[in-house]
DNA sequence: ATAAAAAATTTCCAATTGGAAACAAGGGTT
DNA sequence: AACCCTTGTTTCCAATTGGAAATTTTTTAT
């Protein structure tokens, strides 16, 4: 019998380090390796493949298939890349949940206040609101920007979609590229393309806190 | 001098014998495994974060991260997971390809508080926040919940979309097809696909204020 | 039923991964 | 310059992965 093999236990161990927070609020955004054998296989089987065939396709070995079906083992990610490609399924897909309930059935997420995921940069103190919904179109964050001189004002960053910024308590300098910078205060909001560059810095004594949702 | 992982010439190889379909085709979903350790990189350092710090959120050794951000191992699934948690990435972003930056046309338009364009119902008064700019990802409302009693709660709304809803001030029922109704608090939001009906109540004595964004 | 064939699992072992610790390469300070 | 501190890379080795082949289980045919 074999033991039980060490990612699993890690796991384990993980999620009841965790579990309060989940418990109450938020579960896991992505997939756990537990599950990456069932989707597999669920896959596999959708396409009436032998472990034979997919072997085949995949250039992988049946015993190797075999195994992560059957959670014996944490695929590399090259492994993982040519099932991907072999059965030709969409990477992301293999991450996420199934969204069956995602679309039809509808589903929701709440998130209490300070309960989100902590995502702490030295810049900024962001905590990620919504963490069990994969596959958003809005990724939703309360962000604490530290009190700090406007000399040492954060770099750029730059980055796909767009952002919404709404001044929940304080005020802040909001530098954009292409524009003068400019205070907003509590109530305040600002929408703008997230390919400019763009950074915030706090201007009251406090730190200020505001939404950011990215698109 | 380490010699060239198996798996990169592999890769190569691969990457070879499927030219012609790809050279044609568009496809290009996945990233390449010879590009993981740079998207990491990039996520790691946009989030300006050490190698030390990510090891402190992912739970992975320094010497893991730098190797994998370096392509000197192929990471298992396992720990893959862990990167992303840790890092707050959105696992399908880790595989697709980051789109061309859009020209650098980006815009942006402020709106202070209280200015933005009333947009009053029966049942919520909205307050269109960005104003300036057409074609958003997103659309973003201050909406002042009446205080009402429970039973003459609006009707569903249904429509395209998801929302975000975060509570600014007072509170709130929060009605969705398919859950039990859940009274949200100042600083709680919720996620939730707009497919389902749903409708907001407030529960406080005064009128309750939320920051409701639809994509 | 029983045998034969096909499919899936397990064993064995060489090759690879991942963590601890040693090592390099800057940055600042006295 | 000598020192300390931080960041990133490399080395070493125990633990794990992945493939070939043996074994078991399931299916099909007789």
């Amino acid at each position: 019998m074999p033991e039980e093999p060490h990612f699993l236990i890690e796991e384990k161990q993980r999620e009841e380090k965790i579990q309060i927070t989940r418990a109450e609020s938020n579960a896991e955004s992505y997939v756990e390796p537990l599950e990456l054998g069932k989707r597999v296989r669920e896959i596999r089987l959708s396409q009436n493949l032998t472990l034979e065939e997919a072997s085949k396709l995949t250039g992988l070995a049946r015993s190797t298939l075999s195994k992560i079906e059957n959670d014996q083992i944490s695929p590399t990610f090259s492994v993982v890349t040519k099932l991907a490609n072999g059965l030709g399924i969409d990477m992301p897909q293999l991450f996420t949940r199934p969204k069956e309930a995602v679309a039809a059935t509808g589903r929701r997420d709440i998130t209490r206040k300070g309960e989100g995921r902590p995502h702490p940069t030295p810049t900024y103190e962001h905590e990620l609101l919504s963490t069990q919904l994969t596959s958003k179109k809005m990724i939703p964050y309360r962000t604490v920007v530290r009190a700090r001189s406007i000399e040492e004002y954060p770099e750029w960053v730059r980055h796909e979609g767009e952002e919404l910024l709404y001044v929940l308590s304080g005020s802040v300098l909001l530098y954009t590229e292409f524009y003068e910078p400019i205070e907003l205060m509590e109530g305040d909001s600002a929408y703008y393309d997230c390919a400019m560059g763009h950074s915030l810095v706090s201007t009251s004594e406090d730190d200020a806190v505001v939404l950011w949702v990215t698109a």
